[in-house]
DNA sequence: CCAAGCTTGAAACATTCGTTCCGCTCGTGC
DNA sequence: GCACGAGCGGAACGAATGTTTCAAGCTTGG
């Protein structure tokens, strides 16, 4: 018996699915229990889960036993041990990152810190959007008959994934890409029964300010995805929603930018279909 | 008192790093142990904390009751509720993700849906990624005269933006946006001198194959970003990346993507600068 | 149909835990 | 220099925990 009792989480899981067949009826429930909800067999005493699991106490001593630990605290000490080693918490993995000398020679350190950038960026993103402001954007951008997108520079890669991505669930789409410099006759026809979608971080790129305020102009309601309050943007737009990016090695995450953008695509394409 | 005790972690911990200097000495020996090993102090039990920080558990006691709180059982109920709190493991995120309804109305939803996706495919990609191929790419490009990149409709935008961050750090650049239907002459000039970067992903793009191919019978090297041993990308390119996102409502993440040509563009220009 | 063996539930047990209380120590002000 | 009080450590208490035990129930093989 002494063999088996693995100290990892990960061995134990899947030693859990391998012997729960030939377990008895409650042990096997015992190891349902624990692979779907490890959270509770880490913080929870024994009486609180057995309560949950509906089993006796004396049940997830049996249980420990009989997958080879010497009782029930020896077998929650790994899933304890699985929590610990769950990654720091974001405000301590942002000070990191940025403490953290962005010059590592290996590459492997880079993908780790964009990596970081980008998992706090979407974290941070999921807090500060806020539903309200969110559903406005979306009430604005499902009525329009054409939605016309700008996003220059930086901002260009969100721009043309929407041109990928609005096309596919049936809406009008517009990309004004400035090829040519021909920015203003492309958006020329944009009017009320239409929206634009600016897209710009700081610095600001002009040329997105001046589309978007010429559309504006012309009675078009504008979105704007924009990093601060006091961003140009944010004056012209109708509706504005902020997101700030974690920035690793002098370049900021796209990635927060890139899920709302998929947010408003698909929130889009559900409301005008429903 | 009972106007103290906060229930949040965050808060928490301001107040200790407020009140710290007001307690006693033993008292904010806990504060400091208590705000550096929050860890411990959620697994711990009185016992074995005390001894970390080299107090009495009666200390630990005084303290709790010191910041507001009925007693040690509730302070140590913050911490546990922090870790609590704390993201559920990726492989149980990955199956709620396809269980979930993806016809969520509420865009809050679906932004939560997305983000959940770009975070998994971020954390399966640092953990699938190996070091040295990653080490190959970069060698190969840091070696080009100019680097080429083709990725066009789904991959278009990560193509754009290493069209963007690559100029900014000195490396000479080409992006093959195939307007015009120009893409072969746009390529014409590749030589072994050069490379290539392609991206591209299930279903994969014909042209992006064809440029690619064009390229590599050109003696160009090629570098691809691609999501299966099977891509047509693995077969031409001299070495390849594999990189799987997550999807969510029938769209893909691209947030891995994205953070791995940022690496891709920082390490290239670090090796050339060193 | 019966008996052996395993499984299960509940209670009793010993241990460990958090808490409280008491007395000593140190610093401060009269 | 003395008295007072806060701070602290250690022991004792009661509560809660994990564990063991035991008998009843069930399944299985003869």
């Amino acid at each position: 018996m002494q063999i088996d009792a693995p100290r990892d989480y990960d061995q134990l899981k899947a030693l859990l699915v391998a012997r729960r067949p030939d377990l008895p009826r409650r042990l096997q429930q015992v190891a349902e229990f624990a692979v779907s909800h490890p959270d509770e067999l880490a913080f929870g005493t024994a009486a609180s889960i057995a309560e949950l699991a509906q089993v006796q106490p004396s049940t997830l001593v049996r249980f420990a036993k009989a997958i080879g630990y010497s009782g029930f605290s020896d077998l929650q000490s790994v899933f304890r041990r699985r929590m610990r080693d769950r990654w720091p918490d974001y405000g301590e993995r942002l000070r990191s990152l940025h403490e953290a000398r962005p010059s590592a020679e290996d590459p492997a350190k880079l993908l780790f810190g964009f990596a970081e950038a980008a998992t706090a960026s979407i974290h941070r993103m999921r807090q500060t959007v806020a539903a309200r402001d969110l559903d406005a954007a979306v009430d604005i951008l499902a009525e329009a008959e054409t939605i016309y997108l700008v996003g220059l520079r930086r901002a260009f890669p969100v721009a043309a994934y929407l041109a990928y991505a609005l096309p596919k669930l049936g809406i009008r789409t517009s990309l004004i890409d400035n090829v040519a410099h021909m920015g203003a006759d492309q958006i020329a026809h944009a009017g009320p029964q239409d929206a634009l979608l600016a897209i710009s971080f700081s610095p600001y790129t002009q040329a997105t300010i001046d589309l978007a305020e010429a559309a504006a102009q012309r009675g078009a309601p504008v979105v704007a995805l924009t990093d601060s309050p006091f961003s140009p943007l944010a004056e012209i737009a109708s509706v504005w929603l902020e997101i700030v990016e974690a920035d690793f090695a002098a370049f900021r995450s796209m990635a927060a930018t890139l899920c709302l953008a998929m947010t408003l695509a698909v929130a889009v394409g559900e409301r005008r279909a429903g």
